[in-house]
DNA sequence: GCAATCTATTTTGTATGCAAAAAAGAAACC
DNA sequence: GGTTTCTTTTTTGCATACAAAATAGATTGC
């Protein structure tokens, strides 16, 4: 192996402006949020590394970053974890999500344009459309993007990024959640009448469904924790 | 300068058992908390580093983890500064802050032993006393205990780290607020009420008195940043 | 065989080295 | 004088080197 050089073999390609840090915090969200890395899971630092194509200062500027989003845990002297799926901690979370759902929920009712929720729409359709069909990963999908949206919506955006910091703790329970029809229908008629408070621009009614719906969520994700 | 050790020269203390890169981060969070780090400051690594003690290495993981609490600021390739203090960013972060102190006065009325709340209640007179005698630094830090203590009851470290990453950024815009007497009085009496309705384990009106209170702060810190 | 101790290996934590980018300063041009 | 271009210096970003800690493996004693 070459020990003169200093430029990493694969070097970031010109059109990429983004620093190499940003980047490694992206991809390692990513990893474990879709639970290729999974919780309690040791992060080796060598390993990683490689498996990212940069050296460890850079990856482990990113565990920081994780760290203090609350995904990764670092145990001193002994490196970092993936963070655990504690029933006790997801209750937690979930409370505090629900505030501030319930607060987006009202900023939403106040600022969305007509714009906005004709896209709220647009997502929702498509969301019912592979909830017929049974296509679980893709309703995952605009599900998400329908609470983004909604996220949007509510115009603040430290609001936003704090909701999307706990929110990535708890998506990871989702990719071992067994689903049961009964369960998710329902949230999709959760879904239906938070879109329609939101046309109707119902911003208290529009809370008490958000909370239902967490409360729901919650219920599913403890059952998928029990159950391994 | 001995260019071959590798040990730092002022290597830390036995006794020491806490990661370098977490002293570092608490030491910076404080420098910046306490105003001595300004907002929009440049953090110069060599320098700060040198402050600190430390190499570059633990210090920009620090950075890193800060970041994400949204204390500073990374530009790429132009490091990082210190988060500026934005009357728009503010605003957004009271309204947050607003529905986690709400959900913690709820759930603090629920949860609160009779300990808890009696400690609350010594800290809430030597606050007082710091009151009437004008003392305003250690009316702050009384004021600040109270408020920690009042999340702590709430039973929820998730809620408890989320208000105190939000927190931080509003507390750097206390030490440049000049309080006026009115205001300092108005706030007091806010408190004594807060702590009567926990006693009384009135939720809905602690949550009333908490959203009064927050928008009184924020009235504040605006007529502070307005006029420099 | 199993526990305890010692040794070797791996892994983490921190410091340092080097290259690219940015900032500051100097020189040339209008 | 002021602007532009070229140099020099500084600073950042990343890779690597080394030490301490932790882990795994070997060895000894029973």
């Amino acid at each position: 192996m070459d020990v003169v050089t200093h430029t990493p073999a694969n070097v970031t390609s010109l059109a990429e402006r983004r620093l190499l840090h940003e980047t490694v915090i992206d991809r390692l969200r990513d990893l474990i949020v879709q639970g290729e890395l999974a919780p309690e899971s040791k992060l080796n630092e060598r390993v990683l590394a490689e498996k990212l194509g940069t050296s460890r200062t850079p990856l482990r500027e990113a565990i920081k970053f994780l760290a203090s989003e609350g995904l990764v845990e670092l145990l001193p002297n002994r490196g970092a974890v993936v963070a655990a799926l504690k029933p006790e901690k997801m209750k937690e979370v979930f409370v505090v999500l629900g505030a501030l759902e319930a607060l987006a929920g009202e900023l939403a009712c106040r600022n969305a344009t007509e714009t906005d929720i004709a896209e709220i729409r647009a997502l929702h359709y498509h969301m019912l459309a592979h909830h017929v069909r049974g296509e679980l990963t893709d309703y995952f999908r605009y599900n998400q993007q329908i609470h983004n949206k909604f996220m949007e919506c509510a115009g603040n955006t430290t609001l936003a990024h704090t909701w999307r910091g706990l929110n990535a703790y708890v998506r990871r329970a989702r990719y071992m959640a067994n689903l049961s029809r009964e369960r998710w229908d329902k949230a999709v008629k959760e879904h239906d009448e938070m879109l329609e408070a939101l046309v109707m621009r119902d911003g208290a009614r529009l809370q008490v469904l958000l909370r239902d719906h967490l409360a729901n969520k919650l219920a599913m994700v403890m059952e998928a924790l029990a159950t391994p």
